[in-house]
DNA sequence: TACAAGTAAGTTTTT
DNA sequence: CTTACTTGTA
């Protein structure tokens, strides 16, 4: 190391090595951060409340291991978003240099995905193969469903969206598909057979095709560690640390990926919070960190419990709402952050005045000197933000959204992201179909007969013209995409590809949506501009599936502002994030929990989810819920807070029943 | 036979 | 607002 560095100045005697390191982890770290940072060899689970410094843990951890010597390609820090790991490098940055770039970092699914690509050809995969995202999931499944012959029977046939979801679930849960529909879906009880029997040409379907779902990627990796003992240790040798953020997220796959990765040393450091597993849905359980000690005997457990992130008054609401659940959880947050405020539940008339109090709440902090970026709102559905995103057009005030429809999932954006997939894996048969059935005059029948004779051979682009000779009218429709294809097969930049589609497309998305196409043109653009740092089509097509950009800044906005963006997000996107001031809208019931959590488990997880919500804020806290709203059902109905809210004392959240601003007049330009 | 248009129903959360 | 299935047209 050439810098030379000030020893510490405290008195206690460090571990003489610790002389040497540039950053002072006694002095900046309590505790129990500093045991865990400390920790070098062997499986350690930190369970780590809300707001207690989890993140800056997992930092300081990276920065002492590198300056102890590990090199940085040997730690692996498993992310919940790529995000994450890469906001979590930068600011390891801060501590060590640049050093900290050479640690590998990513999503469970973005590291498997890598993984397979390099290492999958010897349980047969090939190394161009396509992910599949749950749309594409669903169009495969739709499509086998029409030629099974279960879409036009007179029995009721689950929907592609159904089918997708209890097969999907399955795996995740890594149970039997008939032992999914038994516990999650009885009332698919009796389509059993036929969903099974679909279920497996889906799964012949991806084989032939070299096509592979998200859940594929975690489970065919397993798969291969599991059967492959050369590619086991090869990658357990690699990454000789392993780090694993937001562990109580995590599912029995994920779970087994990370013994099966650890087995040559048991370096595994898993992060997370009991108290704020909210992805059941996705087949994580809150008992898998529990479990995490019984995977790995001989396990350090530490427990974080003080929070730096919020004042008590906001803790208070949060404690009150976790310790009505069910499970008790392993332990009580507590701040030495004083302050005055008091968090707040609003009542508000109806949608619209929840809306404009929020709206006005946040000029009045601009006003205050709070910028736009310390502030969020939160909600339980994405739907729930759609009056005050309204409002807040109308009232000039930028914001981003988080969470929700993404625009990568846009016809008009998978129909230009397909005519780069042929090109990747001519095998894909999905994108196949959704580019010839773009053309006028080919519908689903001749498309399919089409994608036979296309993706079997060796020059798709003429296979497709000499097919095209059959096919009548369309015949120079598909002359031109032979064209266009052959032209993409030719250039090497994805951004320039784009460019090249562009040019086939615009043409017949025009024509396909005449009364939007100038916003989806836009969209366009911006997925070109997004795409000029990508260097091969592969990791571009890649990313768009497993990390889409999905901030979709609000299209009225063509600048960004100075002040930054207020923030909108669902709380499930809200997830390991934090600002100053937090409003959390539609704490209704009937939204917040939804009608369709019925279970009581799902009622636990919905809890979670409030007690997440509310530990995002630092400073001010608001909640707030209409008191009339409109049930499709029922018209309007008395709304009624959130039964979470109803065990919180008043004197810890006291309500606030809302006058109607006068200087606002009532019916606004919206709608 | 194959495609296009029209009508009717269902809707969380994410990699 | 999207998706699914029926009906209408070449």
């Amino acid at each position: 190391m050439a810098d030379q560095v000030i020893a510490l100045k405290r008195d206690s005697s460090p571990p003489p090595d610790e002389r040497n390191f540039r950053v002072k982890y006694a002095e900046v770290l309590n505790p129990a951060q500093l045991e865990a940072v400390r920790h070098r060899e062997g499986p350690l689970l930190v369970i780590a409340g809300a707001g207690s410094g989890k993140t800056r843990t997992l930092i300081y951890r990276v920065a002492r291991l590198i300056e102890s010597g590990v090199p940085p390609a040997a730690i692996l820090l498993l992310t919940f978003t790529r995000r994450a790991a890469q906001e979590m490098l930068r600011r390891a940055g801060h501590l060590i240099g640049d050093r900290s770039q050479g640690v590998a970092g990513g999503t469970f699914h973005s590291f498997a995905h890598l993984a397979l690509r390099r290492f999958g050809a010897p349980i047969g995969i090939q190394p161009n193969f396509t992910i599949l995202d749950r749309s594409d999931m669903e169009d495969v499944v739709n499509l086998l469903r029409t030629r099974m012959g279960f879409a036009s029977r007179e029995q009721r046939f689950p929907k592609k969206r159904a089918l997708a979801e209890v097969v999907s679930m399955a795996r995740n849960k890594s149970r039997a598909l008939e032992a999914e529909i038994e516990a999650d879906f009885p009332h698919l009880r009796e389509h059993a057979g036929d969903i099974l029997r679909l279920a497996a040409s889906y799964e012949a379907y991806k084989h032939e095709h070299a096509l592979l779902d998200y859940d594929d990627l975690l489970c065919r990796l397993a798969e291969l560690l599991r059967t492959d003992q050369p590619t086991r240790h090869r990658l357990s040798d690699t990454y000789r640390y392993m780090m694993i953020d937001e562990y109580q997220d995590t599912n029995l796959i994920q779970a087994e990926l990370v013994r099966l990765l650890a087995a040559a040393h048991h370096n595994v450091m898993a992060v997370g919070d009991d108290a704020q597993s909210i992805y059941s849905f996705r087949g994580a359980n809150f008992r898998n960190i529990m479990e995490f000690p019984a995977l790995f005997p001989g396990t350090k457990v530490v427990k974080l419990e003080e929070n730096y992130r919020s004042i008590q008054g906001i803790l208070d609401v949060a404690n009150e709402v976790i310790s009505l659940a069910r499970e008790k959880y392993t332990k009580v947050l507590f701040t030495r952050r004083e302050g005055g405020f008091r968090p707040l539940l609003v009542r508000a008339q109806d949608e619209h005045t929840q809306s404009r109090f929020v709206a006005q709440r946040v000029l009045e902090l601009r006003e205050e000197g709070v910028a736009l970026d310390e502030i969020a709102v939160l909600f339980r559905s994405s739907f729930h933000s759609f009056d005050l995103e309204l409002e807040l057009q109308r009232r000039d005030i930028p914001f981003i959204k988080r969470g929700g429809f993404k625009f990568i999932e846009t016809a008009h954006v998978k129909d230009l992201l397909a005519h780069l997939r042929v090109v990747a894996n001519p095998a894909d048969a999905v994108s196949w179909l959704r580019i010839l059935m773009l053309i006028r005059g080919v519908g689903s029948r001749r498309a399919e007969r089409l994608v036979e004779t296309v993706v079997d051979s060796a020059d798709p682009a003429t296979a497709l013209a000499a097919a095209a000779k059959a096919a009548g009218k369309a015949e120079s429709e598909l002359g031109r995409l032979s064209g266009l294809l052959a032209e993409l097969r030719a250039s090497a930049r994805p951004a320039e590809q784009i460019a090249i589609v562009l040019n086939y497309y615009l043409p017949l998305m025009r024509e396909a949506y005449p009364d939007d196409y100038p916003k989806r043109e836009r969209d366009l653009e911006h997925l070109q501009a997004i795409t000029e740092r990508y260097r091969s089509l592969e990791s571009m097509l890649a990313d768009m599936a497993l990390e889409p950009p999905n901030d979709s800044i609000g299209d009225v906005l063509a600048i960004d502002p100075d002040e930054g963006y207020l923030t909108l997000s669902t709380i499930h996107s809200a997830k390991g994030l934090e600002w100053k001031v937090v409003f959390l809208i539609w704490a209704a019931d009937g939204r917040f929990p939804g009608p369709q959590s019925a279970s009581p488990e799902d009622l636990e997880e919905e809890r979670r989810l409030m007690y997440v919500a509310g530990t995002r804020a630092r400073d001010e806290l608001y909640i707030s819920y209409p008191m009339y709203m409109f049930d499709r059902a029922m018209g309007y109905v008395m709304g009624r807070a959130s039964r979470f809210l109803e065990g919180v004392r008043p004197e810890v959240l006291p309500t606030a029943v809302l006058e109607e601003a006068a200087e606002e007049p009532l019916d606004g330009e919206g709608k």
